[in-house]
DNA sequence: CATTGCCAGAAA
DNA sequence: TTTCTGGCA
């Protein structure tokens, strides 16, 4: 429900907000703290950041030498943490009571898979207790054989609580579970085996051979799911503590829709404006450069509620300086929208209507690449760089010195090469509408002025 | 619901 | 090879 109806049924309750920067929600307090806990769960083996707050970790190694260092049989050198772990397949299910448990690690039933395994829970309580203590979160995991099915014992006992999955219990896992809890199977994928097919659990996927599956959903996907029917995943986790790429964007559902190049460029503007402060902190912490600016925006078209096509992304060459992104993405935002309203040969008529609503707007960064280790000075980086990719576009030779300083310096709001419509719309559109309905005659002629395409170059 | 971010596959 | 779309979480 939402907080308002939560704080009626409940006054007292405590409703935790994300921060607002810019007109839009701030997640840079989310971003540092997954990094905090990164840093913490990559100390012990391979770490590849899943999400804003998940890894996968392959701890093989961690496990192997603590398996031949260490005696499996000494209850002492276990940990109480490690001792609370959920193992899958001890009993009939029953919360296997402590016994059982201490049982398992102790024997590990004489499979060297899962002795690697009991050594990789003890390693990952370890791991979780780190955290608690250094970053204070509590973190769930799940310990098994691959990622596929690491992911899936990490939701199953939580919170702060770790689940092991032996390899014998493999299929009496699978078997029942329902396909759409598969990772990758909760969507239209997952429908479709269900519709399709008649598969409702993965233990149902087994029927189908390989080739069936591969007509049915291509070879990779085919035998991708045969694979995962058997709980056979080769994915390796990668290595890679950082995102591949960043962004910023912003909904604008409804009413608030926007619906004049002013305040698309307004948007625009913040949202780049974010993005740029988080390159340069990328810059500055890892040393690492984005070559690739992309815009995705979403929008309808006024007149006809069939409007079939989608508005398309388009991407440039990347450069540095919060004056540059901002250009860069206006100019991205209007390739696209002439794209998106048809104009491409056919001068915008003076009685052709186009339009518009944006509903969502979104800028980011990406192929981002580690600079040289031996570079010392990002500057000159820059000059060297600066030159290769600008390619396309017109003579900004005298900027470009500038602009490599900027990145490094933290300022470009002076930089302004390109003439667009000045003025800042302050009249927000849902503001505008609390006032007057949305007369669509009206709104379209302020699209006639202010949507000129006349600025694309 | 909103704001991310990853990836596979198709298109350019 | 890069760009763009769509799916997924
Ligand atoms: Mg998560």
């Amino acid at each position: 429900m939402r907080g308002a109806e939560a704080k009626q049924v409940c006054p007292e309750i405590q409703l935790v907000q994300v921060p607002v920067a810019r007109g839009k929600a701030d997640l840079g307090v989310y971003r540092s703290a997954g990094s905090e806990v990164v840093s913490i769960l990559s100390r012990k083996g391979r770490c590849e950041r899943a999400s804003i707050d998940e890894v996968y970790l392959d701890l093989t190694e961690s496990a192997e030498t603590m398996l031949a260092e260490l005696p499996l049989d000494r209850l002492e050198l276990i940990s109480e943490e490690a001792l609370k772990s959920h193992v899958l397949g001890l009993d009939v299910d029953g919360d296997n009571a402590g016994e059982s448990v201490r049982k398992w690690f102790l024997g590990s039933d004489a499979d060297h898979r899962d002795k690697l395994l009991a050594c990789g829970a003890r390693i990952v309580a370890e791991l979780r207790l780190q955290v608690l203590e250094e970053a204070e979160f509590t973190c769930s995991a799940g310990i098994a054989h691959n990622k596929m099915l690491a992911k899936l014992a990490s939701g199953m006992n939580k919170p702060a609580q770790q689940t092991v999955v032996p390899f014998s219990s493999v299929k009496k896992l699978l078997e029942p579970l329902p396909i759409k809890k598969m990772k990758q199977l909760g969507g239209k994928l997952g429908t479709s085996l269900q519709v399709d097919l008649g598969v409702n659990t993965v233990g149902d996927l087994l029927h189908f051979s390989e080739e069936k599956l591969q007509e049915h959903y291509g070879i990779n996907t085919g035998t991708w799911l045969w694979n995962i029917a058997r709980g056979i995943s080769g994915d390796e986790v990668e290595s890679r503590l950082l995102p591949k790429s960043h962004g910023a964007g912003k909904t604008f559902p409804g009413p608030r829709a926007l619906k004049t190049s002013a305040s698309v460029e307004k948007w625009l503007n913040e949202l780049c404006e974010e993005l740029s402060e988080r390159l340069l902190s990328d810059l500055e912490q890892n040393k690492r450069i984005a070559h690739t600016l992309t815009l995705h925006a979403n929008a309808y078209k006024l007149n006809d509620s069939e409007s079939v096509n989608k508005f398309p992304s388009k991407s440039c060459p990347l450069r540095y300086g919060t004056a540059k992104i901002q250009e860069d993405a206006l100019n991205l935002f209007y390739a696209g929208l002439r794209e998106y309203v048809g104009s491409n040969n056919i001068k915008t008529k003076g009685n052709q209507r186009h339009g518009w609503a944006i509903t969502g707007l979104s800028i980011s960064a990406s192929k981002i690449v580690a600079i040289p280790s031996g570079t010392h000075s990002i500057t000159k980086y820059f000059h060297n760089q600066v030159q290769t990719h600008t390619s396309e576009k017109q003579s900004n030779d005298i900027f470009t010195q500038d602009a490599a300083h900027l990145s490094y310096s933290g300022n470009g709001s002076y930089l302004r090469l390109h003439s667009m419509c000045p003025q800042i719309n302050t009249c927000e559109e849902d503001t505008r509408n609390k006032y007057s309905m949305p007369s669509l005659n009206q709104d379209e002629d302020q699209n006639e002025v202010r949507q000129g395409l006349a600025h694309i170059v």
